[in-house]
DNA sequence: GTCAATTCACATGAAAGAGACCACGGTCTAGTG
DNA sequence: CTAGACCGTGGTCTCTTTCATGTGAATTGACGA
């Protein structure tokens, strides 16, 4: 009677209490009705774009800071609050908000302009015009009608990183061009050394104004914490001294609150499985087992067959946790390829790999001479043994290959 | 022993090609009145 | 006459190859003490 046990299984389900009140307050894209402490990086942007609501164009505004600093909140916070009184007075200004990193969304100049021509109701496909045609309508669409538009460009260094800086020269040259429209670019990234990288012109022209979000500390995490878990969760099913650890564990990772949030949400969750009433300390280990895990596989799991047969490569050659290099690694490869009977790449494509599974954090690479015995990468696993064996399972099934 | 030149094994950059995907306009074809 | 199928052209985008250049310290070998 196995429908029956799954009957019942719901059925006690239901009847159990609940550990979470409100689980959509813990995920990341939820913008609380108060931030705290981002009091003074509120006020700062709020002061730069105070100017558009007398019709003015504020300056440009570049928002920098770790993952995890309330740079998207409190941008996205700070323009929703503006919203509210320019609606109120009948304001003609408009916030998009785009996240450059989105694939096939916003991470080349085509798209991008693309997806704010689809905020401006246009249907654009996906490919096939030429980027200078896409570029004159989104022109004559901003054009037709007065406003102000406050572009939020987050993870902007992604976009620049594949599309180049032309693209932001464009944008900040669009004012001196549109008659009726202004646009102010609020630009956001976590790469504090990114504006390094730009073209003079546009660097002046982009960072008129610069943010600095500094890491949060464990007791404010903790506040943060605090105010989300009443909102999420019943009162009594939170441990004891569990809020306090999780900011512990989040603070030690450069104060990244949506890490702590991630713990939190995730740790109710496994205690919810295991049909416990409340979170334990030991739920939070388990959630962060469980997150860096799915992580890691998820991450394999998605990766191009060349990618994974490289991974495999360097799982096999690291066998004890010591270094190797490239060449072994390519050999080793080439010979998976003969294995599995697919194409192998050049050593110069196998680099870039590399390097790119190394920015994934499954691997640690990095670039050291061996002197007169010439330069190469000394290639580490950054993964516990344990994921390690997980990783190689996963993949030789994948793959076909079983040595 | 000192010091500059050499050398290795790749790293790193730039450019260009291949192939997938897509829109658009023109042409062909079959169905309809 | 018209809707739909089909084709060629021209565009974007990603992945890859090819060619060229760069790099940093161990090693080598000349030189002088």
């Amino acid at each position: 009677m196995k429908e029956k046990g799954l009957v019942d299984f719901f059925e006690t389900y239901l009847l159990k209490k609940p550990i979470f009140t409100n689980k959509l307050v813990l995920q990341s894209n939820y913008t609380p009705d108060q931030i705290f402490h981002r009091d003074e990086q509120v006020t700062q942007i709020a002061q730069v774009l105070a100017p558009v609501l007398r019709g003015d164009k504020p300056s440009n505004i570049f928002l920098y800071g770790k993952t995890g600093t309330g740079k998207t909140l409190t941008a996205k916070y700070t323009t929703q609050q503006l919203l509210k009184i320019t609606q109120q007075k009948k304001l003609p200004i408009k916030v998009i908000y785009v996240n450059c990193k989105l694939k096939k969304l916003a991470d080349t100049e085509y798209r991008l302009v693309a997806q704010l021509l689809r905020e401006y109701g246009k249907q654009i496909p996906p490919t096939g015009l030429p980027t200078d045609e896409v570029y004159h309508h989104f022109f004559t669409t901003l054009d037709k009608e007065a406003h102000h538009l406050l572009l939020i460009l987050d993870e902007i260094d992604q976009l620049i990183g594949k599309a180049g800086d032309e693209l932001l020269y464009n944008l900040t040259r669009i004012n001196s061009e549109l008659k009726n429209t202004q646009i102010t670019l609020i630009g956001i990234s976590n790469d504090l050394m990114f504006t390094e990288t730009l073209d003079p012109r546009v660097k002046s022209s982009l960072s008129e104004e610069e943010l600095i979000f500094p890491p949060y500390n464990a007791l404010q995490i903790q506040q943060i914490l605090q105010e989300r878990a009443k909102l999420a969760f019943d009162p009594e099913s939170l441990g004891e001294g569990l809020l306090e650890k999780c900011a512990a564990f989040a603070a030690r990772e450069h104060g990244d609150a949506r890490r702590a949030l991630e713990l939190l949400r995730v740790a109710g969750e496994i205690a919810e499985r295991q049909n416990e009433t409340q979170i334990k300390i030991n739920h939070l280990d388990k959630a962060e087992e469980k997150i860096e895990r799915d992580r890691i596989l998820d991450i394999v799991n998605t990766q191009p067959k060349q990618h994974q047969t490289t991974l495999l490569a360097i799982l096999h050659a690291c066998a004890q946790n010591t270094g190797v290099f490239t060449g072994e690694i390519y050999s080793l490869y080439e010979k998976y390829c003969e294995q599995t009977g697919l194409r192998p790449l050049t050593q110069r494509r196998i680099s870039d790999v590399i390097a790119e599974l190394d920015m994934l954090g499954i691997i640690k690479a990095n670039v050291i001479s061996k002197g007169r015995y010439g330069r190469t990468r000394e290639i580490r696993l950054s993964i516990n043994e344990v994921l390690v064996q997980k990783v190689k399972h996963t993949l030789a099934e994948e793959l076909g290959i079983w040595s």
